[in-house]
DNA sequence: CTTGGCTATGCAACGAGTTGCATAAGAAGA
DNA sequence: TCTTCTTATGCAACTCGTTGCATAGCCAAG
């Protein structure tokens, strides 16, 4: 249930309603996890039943009133203890490898529009994560020092930036090996 | 649903059993897939109760009797039309950087141990990996030249390879940042 | 001969995540 | 004015995935 804690570790960094978590979810915390604001909305209204969270009615000139939330002590505590909890490792779940192993059983060429697609993608996020660590970190108006928070963050972002750089290599590979197959086979 | 399809290409490179397909989920297709067996049974039944898949009872001896199945026309046909159907490209869902960003708000050191064990695994993995590929690719016993099947087998494989490496370098990363935070705020 | 392990299948309940739809206010432009 | 966009929240239905439990046959070890 980690959907729990990113939301604790965002509103840690920063109160906020349940709109703009989802904002953040396509942004910075997006880098390593994703939620609709369904989703959102739904795990807000249990957490603050529970009283991980308060809420503030906030009206706003101009716009719709929203709800602001913010973590309070048994949330900070909840988060500490999962902390402290052991996690086990992740296992990758990848759509377009199950695609690649499945092209043995098609044209493997019609592939190859796909992986150069996909390509396109991780290419895009590559330029994004770069241009935002220039922006926060690494550029002339980013603050040194750091304090921990920033460092956690930088370091989080370069696992982004070292996994795009990967995936479009990989990319790279399966189109090479993609092409050598379709032409030794040209009209399989 | 990735599970059918992941299913669909395991079965046209061997048909098999419940039980076997789950085992094989835990190696080679676990390089990008996983799924638990009662998933994998339920799954299956609904494939066959769609015509994907067809079933053969077989009494064994000395074990209890299983429910072979392969893939029959329409099951063929479904991977082909999904193969030819764009995905959208993954999104990451790491726990661990969620710890990580969390861990500013609290002591960042007892992430150490959690982050050692991790890297743990995904050595553990690599190597279980680079094993496989001198086994079935790379090695004195493997057959050259490859056909089209293994070429893809292996060109996933070294996605898999790749990753593990990739992520292991970022978790020795993770642990100097960790180590550095840790050092400098020692009592936190 | 009983316990534990491996093969083999499955149900039931739950939790996580997605998709479609609905509402509502104000802003901007045709 | 009518439509469309952005902010802002939410319900309902569904699928996907996990966890716990149950059954059953055979084997090997103690």
């Amino acid at each position: 249930m980690a959907l729990e804690h990113a939301i604790l570790v965002s509103l840690l960094e920063k109160p906020g309603s349940g709109y703009e978590l989802a904002r953040r979810f396509e942004r910075s915390i997006g880098y390593f996890w994703t939620a609709t604001h369904q989703q959102i909305y739904r795990v807000l209204k249990r957490m603050e039943s529970e009283g991980l969270l308060a809420v503030r009615e906030l009206s706003q000139q101009s716009r719709p009133d929203k709800k602001e939330y913010s973590v309070v002590g048994p949330g900070r505590a909840a988060l500490s203890q999962w902390l402290h909890e052991p996690i086990q490792p992740e296992s990758i779940r990848h759509d377009l490898a199950v695609k690649i192993r499945g092209a043995a059983f098609d044209d493997p060429s019609v592939l190859i529009r796909e992986v150069e697609r996909h390509r396109q993608v991780h290419s895009d996020r590559l330029a994004h994560y770069v241009a935002g660590e220039l922006r926060d970190f690494t550029g002339p108006a980013s603050p040194t020092p750091l304090d921990a928070g920033q460092e956690l963050q930088h370091v989080v972002l370069r696992g982004g930036i070292a996994y795009e750089r990967m995936t479009i290599a990989w990319l790279d590979d399966v189109l090479a090996t993609l092409r050598r197959l379709g032409t030794s086979h040209p009209h399989a």
